[in-house]
DNA sequence: GCTTGGACCTGATTGC
DNA sequence: TGCAATCAGGTCCAAG
């Protein structure tokens, strides 16, 4: 998409998870995507048009490229599907369509210039790959917060970007218990957990992602993360480093999974 | 002001 | 086999 037109866009339905913007085909067919980038789960299309166009993909939304040229983004079957909620015709062919069984996913459109005010944005936490996390920086967003680490770290805005898989994951290899109040961690331990919150993205970025029941690349392929989890899932199996079985809570409403006798 | 839990929506899986 | 209950990767917002 970077640096090609909108030509056409078709919204199948009002809505996904919130109504689209006013008048949101025509403000973006004609305009030029300048630059694609994300900020944590957030896509961010730059549009020659001035505005941003911001895509979520929620829990089970995904993209899939087709279009005449084969490569690296390009399908060579057009699935039609029942959940495909957005087809966007590129300029030179290719045909992007955005599916989401349960429409927890959005679009939405933002002034570039303001894009800092977007609403999600507005105090966002820093990026775990990026120079601004680190040890030091998780002691200053955990001080005084009296809620469980797991919690905290799923808050977007301590940090940004994480879900549910790789805060479960992070926690595990850096031995830390997801039930501890996040300002009761030691400082040498929240170094260890910046550490490994960073080399979980990186490697599942690298693995593709994580494929559980419908997660694929644009090109329709799976990600390969999901077998590398430690202990997401993994309720009653036994803990890789001590053999006790993985078990598993609900806070906050999400499963939170790991070692009893690993993770203090 | 901070934290928690329900709601949003659909499909897959599990248990009766 | 068929139906109902439960659970799922995220985020928002009302209630506590």
């Amino acid at each position: 998409m970077e640096g090609k037109r909108i030509l056409r866009v078709e919204t199948r339905r009002k809505n996904l998870r919130f109504p689209f913007p006013e008048n949101f085909n025509q403000r973006i067919e004609g305009a030029r995507i300048t630059r694609l980038g994300r900020r944590a789960k957030y896509l961010v299309g730059e549009l020659s048009s001035g505005e941003a166009l911001i895509m979520h993909l929620g829990m089970t939304g995904r993209f899939t490229v087709e279009g005449k040229k084969p490569g690296k983004f390009h399908h060579e079957v057009a699935a039609a599907e029942k959940h495909d909620h957005v087809v966007f015709g590129m300029q030179g062919g290719a045909t992007v369509t955005f599916n989401d069984a349960r429409r927890f996913g959005f679009m939405d459109l933002w002034p570039l210039a303001d894009i800092d005010r977007y609403p999600p944005f507005d105090g966002m936490g820093p990026e775990p790959i990026s120079n601004q996390f680190s040890g030091a920086y998780l002691a200053e967003a955990f001080k005084d917060k009296k809620t469980p680490v797991k919690s905290a770290l799923l808050d977007q805005y301590v940090v940004a970007g994480l879900g549910n898989i790789y805060v479960c994951e992070a926690l595990f290899r850096s031995g830390v218990s997801p039930t501890k109040l996040a300002g009761a961690i030691k400082r040498d331990k929240l170094e260890k957990l910046s550490i490994e919150i960073r080399k979980v993205i990186e490697e599942a970025i690298e693995a593709g992602g994580s494929t559980i029941s419908d997660f694929e690349t644009t090109t329709g392929e799976l990600g390969y993360f999901q077998h590398r989890f430690q202990v997401y899932d993994r309720e009653g199996d036994a803990c890789l480093i001590c053999t006790k079985p993985v078990k598993r809570l609900v806070q906050s409403g999400r499963s939170t999974f790991y070692c009893g006798h690993c993770q203090r």
